[in-house]
DNA sequence: TAGCGGTTGCTGACGTATCAACATCACACC
DNA sequence: GGTGTGATGTTGATACGTCAGCAACCGCTA
């Protein structure tokens, strides 16, 4: 084993900044969607379901678009249920599924909350860079996301 | 109230790219950290205490150091003394203080695990970007904290 | 020295994330 | 038709993060 190459203090200061507006970004997400009484994890899954066909969608395919394991969306839309901002009820043509409905409630609360958000994601993400850092960050984004994507394993897949 | 600047496909795939990056890297880190048996958070606080002098340091100084509230401190703080990581003892000049030292275990699970660690945020991280990218980035990350840490108050902070 | 405001740390409650285990069902294959 | 394999969803256990509230304590001052 070789001894490990540490960070230098500029590559520790990227890294560490990096860290920090990730902390500060998701408090401020999170303390917005907190005044329409949501969560983050709430929100998530509104914003798709949202955009469902009236008769709802399949709890699978929910879990594949955001990406979710199934314990995560069950226990999540169980909580959402409670709360009265989902419905679900049987898959006619699949007796193992599940469909999920928005609520009247449901629909209110992402409509309430979603101006706002995207109002945050503007201002303290989107409008802070120029034209050109958006096109570096999408570059290096995508670049990171496919090499660890192509690396390490995605959590919920078995193989 | 005005109708919200929503943001445009190309707006929309920088935020969603971001926000995958972010997901997939926390996922690669949490899996290599685990091999070490620890968490992201065991090793944010593992690391600075590694870097205490022999008597410890005291949990409020600590906390300031990572910037978590004293709850969330205390919390994790006792699950670490549960197992073996760290341990506590009464603070001699103030007592209502609390100082915290690795134990042996601590100090050999924290070296244990940062070499791999240092090791991830490399070669997905730091290493897949360009020289150029790296600063571009560390611009973008120190103007977007820095934005949102005069914009919304500090999480702790009770002004 | 008694009281007051601020600090420090802890706790319980609740929401959330992950893992392992389970029950049920669909489907392909014999 | 019967069987095995994989898909789907749920649950319980455990760990983590946030909030509200508590108790002990410090420094200061009247």
């Amino acid at each position: 084993m070789t001894e490990p190459r540490w960070l230098d203090e500029r590559e520790a200061r990227l890294w560490r900044t990096f860290l920090d507006m990730r902390r500060r970004l998701d408090s401020a997400i999170e303390r917005q969607l907190a005044e329409a009484g949501l969560s983050s994890a709430d929100y998530g899954l509104l914003v798709p379901l949202s955009e469902a066909p009236g008769d709802g969608i399949r709890a699978r395919d929910l879990g594949r678009g955001v990406e979710w394991d199934r314990s995560r969306l069950s226990h999540q839309l169980r909580r959402m249920e409670q709360r009265g901002l989902i419905s679900r009820r049987n898959c006619p043509t699949d007796a193992r599924g599940t469909m999920i409905t928005l609520t009247a409630a449901g629909r209110k609360a992402v409509e309430s909350a979603a101006p706002g958000h995207v109002e945050i994601v503007r201002r303290h993400f989107v409008d802070q860079l120029s034209r050109e850092e958006q096109e570096v960050l999408t570059t290096i984004a995508t670049r990171v996301r496919d090499n660890i994507a192509e690396t390490v394993p995605a959590r919920d897949s078995c193989m």
